[in-house]
DNA sequence: TTTCACACCCACACACCAT
DNA sequence: AATGGTGTGTGGGTGTGAA
């Protein structure tokens, strides 16, 4: 059985506070109980001691920073932190420590100190769960890169900063957010405790307080995160979209000279300048990376072991391949998997009553099922069967025969047929004493599809090919003969195996190999695909009709659940139909345009004015499908409100859409399946774009509802439907202009 | 030497097609 | 319609190289 899943993990070095009992190694297809955390199981904070960590087993209701001092070197929310160490019993440093106390923390997302330094992630967690976290998983790595990057802002008294960010859009995340070979201080997507066991893992320049050398075998109660996915997400947006220079003011920041060099590349996070990278080049997981993998894990159960479905994931995670994501996950992630979300028969996610998606820790079957020795011999016995059936035409259990006098003509022909020519009636062999010999067949189709729908566990075509493969070649006299020998001397029969020998085929691909070629070589598709209709389009566009039969390859297809699938489905369908349309720009007429303008400028006050820093980052909304990893890196939902502000306020031409989307995803996290679709409810009207993300995180709902500019499926239907009262509201709700534009839209059969 | 990221392997379950 | 040929990628790993 593989490593895989809910094994309980050889060594428990680490024991958090805040620990469940996990699951037991008996059966490896459940999950571990969900039961009541108990603080006294393990010697908690032993090896934490090794690190200077405090000993979570102290664990007091209050204060539970007593006795640890801080220095918070971190301005984000730096009042914010100061009074949680405060209020809880910590106490705050006015200098950097010296070092030479296990009791006194660095609290910054940057290490650039050499001295232990926690994110400050690292206190908000504590404080919320109110127990101290296993340090070790907050603990964030001396980074000489950032350590240099700081002196040298120093030096030049933060002048150069802006010149660099402006050069290099890339940097400017790496300095301005984080970056990547850091242990983020993002808090994982939704969920209230990370738990980056990794975080700190086979980073370059780990230091004096790296975790102890061994694998920490990870028995963290995840079962009290709430999932990041588990929001239903509605991308699915039924509007097409539209950029809309005409209306946006133009404000002309020199964007296109920075784009990434590969746009097929949704970059999950930002990437350094590839001379600042370490001299080797293999990333370090984050552990946004690996939420978000087990994310997609668990909502896509039946495909756990596979290759794909990392390879898929991969497309994501821009820094790692397949291969890599796949040997993460079984490795290092798959213990912390601890529950998965339910699926139908056929592998679809099921919600319950009120939409959301079911936690179980039962996993489903996953696609191909070993066969087992029960099972080769039942069927070695059904095929001796039914050869007795047809050579004697005796019943082989009964021995009665199997002729009757009212036989048609033809069934009495064809049992004829069948049977033993040189058989004399009376001389049969028992079923027991009968053996096959060389006979192969035939064998009728029937026997495979009646033996598959009564033993489900294959298909017919696997049971055919187990036969054809297998049994006849053991031969079936003998594995009868073995099976039933080995249960009477009370051993363990095995099933067959080793018998297939078919050559290696020269020029395909090893399979189970997803290396960076293979994600070259799909992005490259990818980006072929993106371009050409980036080139054919003055639009990307977005529907939502799931009849359509424009049929993209969407590698990444099958990653997400079945709504996100069908976003990103419609927003291929659409850029082929937008392909179609050759490069037809929709512009907003002059009329049209001012009408929105003005319209905008009155609805600013009650839309567009709410403080973001009343909503905390990451919003509950906010989740790995339709934002990327790197969003979860912004500090605040201000700053990430501005970074979009940023982006949109670029001289983006009508047919550059495809550029916003990109630079939407790489500099503000925004998945460009969401990008687009947003753009769709806005009729590409850039200017109501902040108004969607503060109104959706504000009001915690997507498409946010009853927003001016803002267009839902309903209202398209209202819309197309032309109902005088319906229109008047329409028109109340988002003012003429934009009913006019809409009214092009729905004609030209973008939405 | 250990750990990690990543590459690579291969038997075989399941599939589909041509004859 | 039974059968053989063979494509595909799952399932469960192992190998390699760098830090």
């Amino acid at each position: 059985m593989s490593q895989d899943d809910f094994e309980t993990p050889a060594v428990n070095t680490y024991v958090d506070a805040l620990e469940e009992p996990i699951a037991g190694p008996n059966d490896e297809q459940v999950l571990g109980e969900d039961g009541v955390a108990n603080t006294n199981k393990a010697p908690a904070g032993e090896a934490q001691s090794d690190t200077g960590a405090p000993d979570s087993s102290e664990k007091p209701t209050e204060g539970i920073f007593r006795g640890l001092k801080f220095y918070v070197a971190h301005n984000e929310n730096r009042e914010e932190l100061l009074s949680l160490i405060r209020e809880n019993g910590g106490e705050v440093l006015s200098a950097l420590p010296s070092g030479g106390s296990a009791h006194e923390f660095v609290v910054s997302p940057y290490n650039t100190t050499n001295l232990a330094t926690v994110t400050p992630a690292y206190i908000k967690s504590c404080c919320t769960n109110n127990v101290l976290m296993k340090l070790q998983n907050y603990l964030v790595p001396f980074d000489e890169f950032r350590a240099v990057i700081d002196t040298q802002l120093q030096n030049d008294n933060g002048d150069k900063t802006e010149d660099t960010v402006a050069a290099d859009p890339a940097k400017d995340m790496a300095i301005d957010v984080n970056i990547p070979e850091v242990a983020s201080n993002a808090v994982p997507t939704g969920g209230s405790q990370a738990d980056p066991a990794n975080a700190t893992s086979g980073t370059p320049g780990t230091t004096g307080v790296a975790p102890t050398t061994a694998p920490v075998a990870d028995t963290e109660k995840t079962l009290k995160q709430e999932p990041h996915g588990e929001t239903k997400s509605e991308p699915s947006a039924t509007e097409s979209t539209h950029v809309v220079s005409e209306v946006h003011p133009p404000v002309t920041v020199a964007a296109d000279s920075n784009a990434p060099a590969d746009p097929a590349y949704e970059n999950a996070r930002p990437t350094v300048p590839k001379s600042r990278l370490p001299s080797h080049n293999k990333s370090s997981f984050t552990e946004e990376e690996d939420e978000f993998i087990l994310d997609v894990v668990r909502k896509n159960p039946t495909r756990r072991t596979t290759h794909t479905l990392f390879d898929e994931i991969s497309h994501y995670v821009p820094d790692h391949t397949g291969n890599s994501i796949r040997h993460r996950y079984r490795v290092y992630l798959a213990k912390r998997l601890k529950y998965v979300y339910e699926v139908d028969a056929s592998g679809k996610l099921v919600r319950d009553e009120n939409g959301n998606l079911i936690k179980t820790n039962v996993l489903p079957k996953s696609l191909k099922n070993k066969f087992t020795a029960e099972e080769d011999y039942s069927l070695a016995t059904d095929v001796k069967k039914q050869f007795y059936r047809d050579l004697y035409q005796l019943d082989p259990d009964t021995g009665k025969s199997l002729i009757t006098d009212d036989d048609a003509p033809n069934e009495a022909a064809r049992r004829a047929l069948m049977m033993d020519p040189n058989n004399i009636p009376g001389s049969e062999p028992s079923f027991q004493q009968y053996r096959v010999g060389e006979r192969r067949g035939p064998v009728p189709r029937e026997f495979f599809k009646t033996y598959a729908e009564k033993n489900p566990n294959h298909t017919e075509n696997a049971w055919r090919d187990r036969f054809r493969k297998f049994l006849l070649s053991y031969g079936i006299d003998n594995y009868v003969a073995y099976y039933e020998r080995e249960m009477d001397q009370g051993r363990s029969p095995e099933a067959m195996k080793n018998m297939t020998n078919r050559p290696k085929r020269p020029g395909v691909p090893t399979p189970g190999n997803y290396n960076s070629y293979a994600k070259r070589a799909r992005s490259l598709s990818h980006q072929q695909q993106q371009q050409a209709a980036a080139a054919a389009a003055a639009v990307a566009v977005q529907g939502n009709d799931p009849n359509t039969g424009v049929q993209y390859s969407i590698p990444e297809g099958d990653l997400l659940d079945e709504e996100t699938l069908n976003f990103i489905s419609g927003l291929r369908r659409d850029l082929s139909r937008i392909e179609s349309n050759n490069n037809m720009a929709f512009e907003y007429p002059q009329d049209i345009a001012e009408s929105i303008r003005n319209d905008f400028t009155n609805e600013e006050s009650q839309f567009d004015n709410f403080d973001p820093d009343d909503i905390p980052f990451p919003p509950q909304l906010a989740s790995t499908e339709l934002f990327m990893p790197h969003f979860f890196q912004f500090n605040s939902t201000r700053q990430f409100l501005d970074k979009v502000n940023e982006v949109i306020s670029r001289d983006y031409e009508p047919s550059q859409a495809e550029k916003l989307v990109q630079d939407l995803c790489d500099e503000a996290g925004v998945r460009k399946t969401f990008s687009t679709g947003i753009l769709t409810a806005l009729s590409g009207d850039l200017m109501v774009f902040p108004r969607y993300f503060l109104c959706m995180f504000k009001y915690n709902a997507n498409p946010p509802l009853n927003i001016p500019g803002i267009w839902t499926r309903e209202d398209d239907e209202l819309l197309r439907s032309g109902n005088e009262e319906d229109v008047k509201a329409l028109t109340r709700k988002h003012g003429v202009g934009r009913i006019e534009m809409r009214k092009r839209f729905i004609a030209s059969d973008l939405v």
